[in-house]
DNA sequence: TTGAAAGCGCTAACAC
DNA sequence: GTGTTAGCGCTTTCAA
């Protein structure tokens, strides 16, 4: 009965556990006097609560859990940050997980994470099938999806309109003259690559082109195999006028090509990559890519989720805008001296569209 | 007596908690038959171990603290998911914390890992003092540094050999002829970063060169401070006709300087930067730089730590050896038709040097 | 306004 | 071999 914790602040503040709970979480009225014995005690004591305990009795830790795909694509990382830090902010803590686009691996880690009696869950999912993932909301789960959506699952979710986003790159690819624009996706199947598609479809219709399939490569994301798809891409005659990338995990890979095939870009062939990421301005071309409103979607999913927690009901975030960053790789802009060159676009040429 | 939990599973198979938990965890022999029916009751179940109340028992979660300035800095990301990954392998998970660089971030959130009695830590740590992260060793918490080490405090380092890797660049620099390098360094005090300044020092001793302080210029890595103390580099007379950039958070600001004071790299100025990461070798020019075996690093971290948990001595780990990685920034492979030229370096020009 | 006490679900003595 | 049981440190009724 007088061990450490919180007995031990009890003993030494003369007062029974359950007054130094109450001061300690603030759940019932103290008087100030205890009050103030409690908190003299927890001090010199050096007392730190015992977050287990507490989570066993109270059924939940202040702990969200974060499955992404891989914490090493950019946009998982800015998006890990921001929750991290939204949490953070509200007191709670992020348990990472990587899936690389495995079920599987995404079952085990909700189910590490459930054992752990994570409050809540914020989650990328896997594929685009409901899954082992429509329990979380059958079985009352509080979690929140990020970038990506699973069909008839009733999970919030807090995404950016990517249809809009690959519109708004391929109209600009239509607009500014390029004939033939070929569609780079990797092999897994997730809302946002549908989406993508789509929103590249709408813009070949509003210019009355014909969606060619033999235009959409897909392929693994994987450096090596991206090198590869693009080195077939670059192998089709006619050969495609631009590229969009709808990973920017398959950016070094289509590089790459470039570099081997000598397509000089984008006076040979422009490329427009989804997702903005470090160096993108500095690459040789300059990249012009989709870029999401990464960190605020991260902070949005941890609001999402805390509203749950707390039963107070938030309604479904809307999903927000992205925006199209005009650098060279497009090849919109001036060029210089015919093939072969390089030259980036000078500074006031980048600007943004909405 | 009969709850849910391992109580159901031992109603249902007929057997006591104790012989469940046994199967559970082969903490001892159990006959084959109990064990199969202890086994099926478990999957009937969908039994789920509840880690905390297990936790709670133990006194430890099998978590691990991750403490790191920041997860959005490439080097940091990757030791991130090279850490997640062998944690997962060995039955641990990831609590991720970003300290930027605060001391009292750091103390808040290993006093979070410690409450939830995370099974062990593994942090770079802030600044260079032993501080209160001292207390780690003394108190017998199980941790390992990565990266960066704290004078005087008894706990294992993961790290590669910074002064190797610094010296490796600068002895390149002065060996293709650059007469005045400058270093620029991020303004927080690590180890890293003084380790790498004595391996510039020791290049400019081996080529008989003095030590210039005035060539070391140290800053705020936030991208427009790194950008301002870049110009203010390249605004010296004589200018330096090289720039070892100490941390890979400021290359983007080293690059917007260059850009904006039309200098052209490496022809103007050379430029090598600590750390590798996405995109460098497409940036123009392709970024020479010192590489770290990241990846290992974690690997190495986690096994460590391990060993710890379980008791077995490991011998600390070795300083892993880093790389220079020799692409165009640096400026030591021909530059073609003079100034403004920024044509890439043939591919078959970058090489490695240990 | 304060305190006593019953668990949360599990592990690990210890007894049979 | 298997079962009984005493907690791990905390929260939260419930009674005083």
């Amino acid at each position: 009965v007088t061990g450490s914790g919180i007995a031990g602040v009890a003993r030494m503040a003369g007062v029974s556990i359950a007054t130094v709970s109450h001061v300690l979480n603030d759940s019932k009225y103290v008087s100030p006097p205890l009050r103030r014995r409690v908190e003299r005690a927890v001090r010199t004591l050096g007392y730190r609560p015992d977050r287990l305990a507490s989570a066993l009795r109270r059924g939940r830790l202040p702990v969200i859990g974060l499955l992404v795909s891989d914490i090493t694509n950019p946009f998982y990382t800015e998006l890990a940050r921001a929750i991290e830090d939204q949490a953070a902010a509200v007191g709670y803590h992020v348990l990472l997980g990587n899936t690389d686009e495995s079920l599987r691996k995404q079952e085990a880690y909700v189910d590490v994470f459930l054992s752990f009696h994570a409050a809540g869950l914020i989650v990328a999912p896997v594929g685009e099938q409901a899954g082992s993932l429509a329990r979380l909301a059958r079985d009352g789960v509080p979690a929140v999806f990020v970038n990506r959506e699973l069909a008839g699952v009733a999970v919030p979710v807090v995404r950016s309109d990517n249809a809009l986003g690959a519109y708004l790159a391929t109209m600009h690819l239509l607009q500014t003259g390029h004939e033939r624009v070929a569609l780079i996706r990797p092999d897994w199947t997730t809302s946002t690559i549908t989406e993508r598609t789509d929103g590249y479809r709408r813009a070949l219709a509003v210019f009355g082109r014909p969606f060619e399939p033999d235009l959409v490569w897909t392929g693994s994301a994987r450096p090596d195999a991206a090198l590869r798809l693009t080195e077939a891409v670059l192998d089709r005659r006619p050969r495609p006028t631009a590229i969009f990338a709808l990973s920017s995990a398959m950016v070094e890979g289509v590089l790459e090509a470039f570099r081997r095939r000598a397509v000089a870009c984008p006076h040979d062939v422009g490329l427009v990559v989804y997702n903005d990421q470090r160096l993108a301005e500095f690459v040789a071309p300059p990249l012009t890519c989709v870029s999401q409103p990464t960190r605020e979607m991260g902070r949005v999913a941890v609001v999402q989720l805390v509203a749950m927690l707390q039963g107070s009901g938030l309604d479904a975030p809307a999903a927000l805008a992205p925006k199209l960053i005009v650098r060279a790789s497009c090849g919109c802009v001036d060029e210089g001296p015919g093939p072969g060159d390089r030259s980036d676009a000078p500074a006031t040429d980048r600007k943004e569209e909405t």
